[in-house]
DNA sequence: GGTCTGACTAAAT
DNA sequence: GATTTAGCCAGAC
């Protein structure tokens, strides 16, 4: 992939994250190599607003930390659980079985 | 143009 | 082992 500005980087990379699968913002900053995780965070915020699909990045513990930039602060669990993964009081079950790492996806 | 602020994280306490 | 501290870097003011 490209290095373009990183909010387009951090656009792409979540937008390969497959549906029932989830990331860390550390995952991506890492593959970007932006050593600012919080940075990812905060471009997800914007992502919101264009066709990302920001809910599938949590933090590190599988938490959605991010639920209250949503339209509503259950939307990001909804749609996590409609996506298959099963959501209990905002943190994800089984957070390990459905991380998903973009150099996965690089192969 | 210096300062403050984040949807974070790892290390130190 | 839970809480606190410092580092991270791009934007907004």
């Amino acid at each position: 992939m490209k290095k373009q500005s990183f909010w387009a980087d951090v656009y792409d990379v979540t937008k390969l994250i497959p549906a029932g699968r989830v990331t860390t913002y550390g995952a991506i900053a890492e593959f970007l190599q932006l050593g600012a995780p919080r940075m990812v965070g905060w471009a997800l915020n914007a992502a919101l607003k264009a066709d990302i699909p920001a809910h599938r990045v949590v933090n590190r513990k599988g938490e959605l930390s991010g639920r209250l930039h949503f339209a509503t602060p259950t939307r990001m669990q909804e749609l996590l659980e409609m996506e298959g993964i099963v959501v209990k009081d905002a943190v994800i079950v089984d957070f390990k079985r459905h991380f998903w790492h973009p150099l996965q996806e690089m192969g």
